[in-house]
DNA sequence: GGGTCTCATCGACGCTTGTCAATGCGTACA
DNA sequence: TGTACGCATTGACAAGCGTCGATGAGACCC
């Protein structure tokens, strides 16, 4: 074992008091909280990080079409991920003739942006 | 508005060849989707989020019970999220006497780093 | 107008997640 | 040695999520 010093000091164990302990730092602002979380959550799933990184490559909007061809899952499964990253203020759609079309919401939140950036 | 002409050209509808569509973008490697995937869903919670925040304005390791303090959640939950935070490779524990500290995971990979530094 | 195509929505299923009460484990102190 | 404390783990429960097949809503074409 290591020092064989009697060492009745035992480590510094308790350095903080015995109840508690550190005062917290202050917390995010509660809603912004909230809403960082539904990014991170919308973006906690692969197929949906697939997609988000395919829109930031992308120069053009991107049919759903397109979706279904790049992933193994069935059009509804696709559609649904999509309807998520919509809900999440992530990407807008759009509709032309048949065809919806999507691409990152210009407008999409600061922190959003910053965080869809890490994945260019 | 641009053109007041009739405009019988009924705007850009196809555009796109019938079948599909446009190539699709390279995909994130695979694995790293899933590794990234993953910090983003043990994000994806309020009260993660907010631990994460706490720790990165930390300048000492924080004690559970300055935790179970700043919540209002019961302990095994607060201890659950923490694991939860390990388990993705965010936060390092270690344990002091009868307290256990927690701190960020200074060898946290680098796309984690990069998340994690905007929540700072 | 009828047929066909694209996409969204619905209903259902199994799995995961967030939360708690109860319990267990390890350490410190008397 | 026994007691008290801090934290992790377990089991249970409701809620949410990812996926699919079936169906519905628009929009185009003949």
């Amino acid at each position: 074992m290591s020092g064989a010093t009697a060492t009745p000091t035992r480590a510094p164990i308790p350095l903080r008091i015995r109840g508690c302990c550190q005062p917290v730092a202050p917390r995010i602002p509660g809603p912004d909280a909230e809403e960082c979380a539904a990014v991170f959550r919308a973006l906690g799933d692969t197929t949906r990080l697939q997609m988000i990184h395919m829109l930031a490559e992308a120069t053009d909007p991107v049919c759903v079409c397109d979706f279904t061809a790049a992933f193994d899952l069935g059009q509804p499964t696709i559609s649904h991920h999509l309807a998520k990253l919509r809900e999440a203020g992530l990407i807008v759609s759009t509709r032309r003739g048949i065809w919806t079309f999507h691409q990152l919401n210009p407008e999409m939140s600061a922190a959003a942006r910053e965080v869809v950036d890490l994945l260019h």
